[in-house]
RNA sequence: GCCGGGAUGGCGGAAUCGGUAGACGCGGCGGACUUAAAAUUCGCUGGCCGCGAGGCCGUGUGGGUUCGAGUCCCGCUCCCGGCACCA
């Protein structure tokens, strides 16, 4: 075209329209959703960020995608619910505060400002009227109502445990902020010094409960690696309880309990193991042993968990001096101690059976004990094992259970032992409660008094919120930091009015996102966490998506919460989320971004220099979204050049004239396309539906530049364009619909619908192949018969070159596709 | 060690009910426009051979099934993620 017909187009400038159509947007309360809407619903959640400081692009990545489901939800004429907030309470906050001497309070609704605003730039159709922000007290006096149903309904319970506890920091440590990778596990991640174990009073909650529930998976269709990871988190094992009973009471206790999944190797125990923190250590330890015991269980309790499971596994342990009888055969066995058996795991006591068990066979080697082969192998000569043999076998040396295989024999002998009252068939999981209890200040309270006379006593839901003080000193002095406040501990008993103290811990932050997604459909409700009628509305989530680090933390405790409250009567489903999309991870130079790297790709950045638009195009193309991808800033150029492509191909009018081939090239296109993006989209494969409109935009440009198009098919086609690119690219659209003159908005548009016949080619390339070797491509009419396919194949040149004369031995035909002949 | 996922041009990635490998984009090369550059735009772009028509090779690796394999089966190598003394 000529040059000076590009004067006659303005330019496309994200940063003069972006601005302008959010403020439209949002005067208009475009994106508001309405409970009354009688559309069917769409729940639509992404994630809510935590308030960390800048919105960075892991956060674009994850967000924009979820925003184009949304959008495109809307077009498809659902009432689309998509909601946003802000996970803000958290240690962050206080480590802030103590780094740059600034309140939690203050840093935390400062960072909510500034990430507001940034989201606002990308243009994403948040209904920002039902935001919530988790340390708003008007939303955590609803977490606190929770803990207290949870208590209610004996799901919380508090116990003496041990926690991580930095002696430097003078402060408890979640285990995830205690460094697990090799070399420096056990360390605390601010000031690297040894973690220790203390032992304080904690609250639980009894997710254990819901274990065999939370492994149904059937109601919901998550990613199967979710799926897989939460299963193994849970661990369930079938096995058997046995007991092994002592000669004489020890502690009022006459036997001890083991979990096994091998119950067929009952008759190869030689030993019994204890974890040193097991209550019958102290009371089964003989006199003379007493020294050597208290020494291990000293060391032993010395080093966290973490700890005991990183360090190389060299088998330590000490002899108790007590035994207990087999129950089966009465053979005295004797009881041990060690670390590598974990307290909080079944019982907390094993049968050793040194030849069946890779670290029972180290510890009996390490200690010199019996090792009796109790299953053989196939073909075992009777010889002792020179490692564990965990295959399967048949029993041997077992009494009457000779003979069975490993499957049989467990069932045997936990029926057997059963019978006696010596155990039975058992399960265990590896999922472990629920610690709640957090000794730091910026988190919601725990709703709990302690009274002299009446104990632990729920705060009554009419004194909800138990408000945390902004005047807490929350620098660390080795107590919960509430605990020193001169009155937030002071309460009188809501049962006998005595002076009585309050919790001082607060909940860890997990338990507001366990539930925020209920809380979005209806923020500011006072009397309720939400509306029974809008539960039912609008439960469960449609589609949820976020990151896979989530897996065994946030969307586990959040199924765990709505199946707690289902059975309390308060929710009506069972699974929060009935879809899950796990988005991948945005590197950079191949590297994770971080601050310490120097590698952060600031999207603030990017938006001033190419717009939002080309910043939410080049997040969703650069691969499939559930494998991440790498930024490169070369790359986003291409997106920006599309998209002035397409600014031109709608501004600069084509030469028009009525024609039926054109309009048909150009529907063909144009319906391609729509298939193209609709399906992709579907599917959440965005950098695919991109390039279908891509091809179609290079397409419609090759039309236009060879002659005269049809008016009405152009118009269609570039109306179909602006559609399908809305959800995408929201800013761009509805500049290039209003200039069209199109009547605003085109977010309120319907998607496009594609005419499978307008859709179909008219002719397809046959592939013809000679001994499967591509030898010639035809263009052929659409459903040509095998005879005339064959005549037209044998007719190429190339492909009479390749058969030689020789006689057609098969033909393999795919109409449309390919014509196979097989020769020779 | 166990459980997932993956390996395709110079780069990001397309194509999996087995049927044209490399769509789309980046980068590169060449042309147009420009005093020049940038921007824009057009063409070419897996390797080797060939003037050309065309041929041979090619989806981590070694086998196999098939008229036909990136795709299915068996064996290996490497990479990423999760779990890790769970009895």
């Amino acid at each position: 075209m000529p040059s000076n017909d590009q004067a006659a187009i303005p330019p496309y400038r994200p940063q003069e329209i972006e601005p302008r159509w959010q403020g439209r947007w949002e005067a208009d309360a475009l994106y508001r959703t309405s409970d009354d809407d009688p559309r069917p619903r769409w729940y639509m959640l992404t994630m809510f960020p935590y308030t960390s400081g800048d919105l960075h692009i892991g956060h674009w990545y994850a967000i924009a995608p979820s925003d184009v489901a949304a959008r495109y939800q809307h077009m498809r004429g659902n009432n689309v619910l998509f909601p946003i907030g802000f996970d803000a309470f958290g240690l962050p906050a206080e480590n802030a505060a103590i780094s740059e001497n600034i309140h939690p309070h203050t840093w935390t609704y400062r960072n909510v400002e500034r990430m507001r605003a940034q989201l606002r730039r990308m243009g994403a159709s948040f209904d920002w009227t039902r935001e919530v922000i988790t340390s708003d007290p008007e939303y955590y006096k609803w977490t606190q109502w929770w803990f207290l149903q949870l208590f209610k309904h004996n799901l919380a319970y508090r116990k003496q445990a041990p926690a991580n506890w930095c002696p430097s920091c003078q402060t408890v440590l979640a285990n995830e902020q205690v460094i697990r990778h090799e070399g420096e596990a056990g360390r605390c991640e601010r000031c690297e010094s040894v973690v220790e174990t203390r032992d304080l009073e904690q609250w639980f909650f009894r997710i254990t409960n819901y274990a065999d529930e939370l492994l149904d998976f059937s109601a919901i269709d998550w990613p199967e690696r979710i799926v897989t990871m939460q299963s193994n988190w849970i661990g369930r094992s079938e096995g058997a309880e046995i007991h092994f009973p002592f000669d004489a009471p020890v502690a009022g206790v006459d036997r001890i309990r083991c979990f096994t999944t091998r119950a067929d190797t009952v008759f190869g125990v030689t030993y019994l193991v204890l974890a040193p923190e097991h209550p019958l250590v102290e009371p089964l330890t003989a006199p003379d042993r007493r020294d050597v015991v208290q020494e291990y269980v000293r060391a032993a309790r010395a080093a966290t968990e973490i700890e005991r499971q990183s360090i190389v596994r060299v088998k330590s342990g000490v002899f108790t001096g007590a035994s207990a009888r087999h129950p089966l055969t009465n053979r005295l066995l004797p009881i041990w101690i060690a670390d590598y058996v974990l307290p909080s795991y079944g019982t907390g006591a094993v049968m050793g059976v040194p030849a069946h068990d890779v670290r029972d066979f180290a510890f009996a080697r390490q200690f010199d004990l019996p090792i009796p082969t109790v299953i053989a192998p196939p073909d075992w000569d009777g010889a002792p094992l020179p490692e564990a043999y965990v295959g399967d076998g048949r029993m041997v040396n077992s009494g009457d259970f000779d003979g069975l295989s490993v499957k049989e024999g467990q069932a045997a002998v936990a029926a057997r032992l059963q019978e006696m009252d010596r155990g039975g068939p058992d399960v265990s999981y590896r999922l472990r409660d629920w610690l709640i209890s957090r000794q730091r200040y910026w988190g919601a309270p725990i709703p709990i008094i302690y009274c002299a006379a009446c104990a632990i006593v729920p705060v009554p839901e009419e004194d909800l919120p138990v408000l945390l003080p902004e005047d807490a000193e929350f620098l660390p002095t080795g107590e919960s930091p509430l605990a020193g406040h001169p009155t937030f501990t002071q309460v009188a008993c809501p049962q006998c009015e005595a002076p009585a103290r309050r919790e001082t811990d607060t909940m860890d932050t997990f338990m507001c996102s366990s539930w925020y997604m209920f809380r979005y459909l209806d923020p500011h409700n006072d009397r309720e966490p939400v509306r029974r009628d809008l539960a039912e509305k609008w439960l469960p989530v449609d589609q949820y998506t976020g990151g896979a680090e989530h897996a065994v933390m946030h969307l586990l405790y959040a199924r765990f919460f709505t199946k707690a409250a289902r059975d309390m009567g308060v929710l009506p489903v069972g699974e929060p989320f009935a879809r899950l999309f796990n988005q991948g991870i945005i590197l950079k130079g191949g590297q994770k971004m971080s601050k310490s790297r120097g590698n952060v790709v600031a999207p603030d950045v990017w938006v001033d220099k190419l717009g939002a638009d080309a910043v939410r195009l080049y997040l969703m193309f650069l691969g499939p979204w559930d494998q991440g991808g790498d930024w490169d800033d070369r790359n986003i150029q291409g997106l920006s050049r599309w998209l002035n492509r397409v600014w031109t191909l709608v501004l600069r009018p084509p030469e028009r004239a009525p024609s039926e081939e054109s309009a048909r090239t150009i529907r063909r296109l144009t319906h391609q396309m729509i298939r193209r993006a609709t399906e992709d989209v579907e599917r959440f494969r965005f950098n695919t539906m991109l390039a279908a409109m891509m091809e179609c935009t290079n397409a419609l440009a090759r039309e236009r530049d060879a002659g005269p198009v049809d008016g009405a098919a152009w118009d269609e086609a570039v109306q179909a364009l602006i559609l399908c690119l809305a959800p995408s690219a929201p800013h761009i659209a509805e500049e290039l619909w209003q200039r069209l003159g199109r009547p605003y908005s085109v977010h309120q548009q319907a998607w496009p619908a594609w005419d499978p016949e307008l859709a179909a080619s008219e002719t397809v390339t046959l592939v013809v192949q000679v001994n499967g070797k591509l030898r010639d491509r035809l263009t052929v009419a659409v459903g040509l018969p095998e005879s005339e396919a064959r005549a037209a194949a044998e007719a190429s040149a190339n492909v009479a070159a390749h058969l030689a004369g020789a006689a057609v031995r098969k033909v393999v035909y795919i109409p449309d596709k390919l014509i196979n002949l097989v020769v020779g």
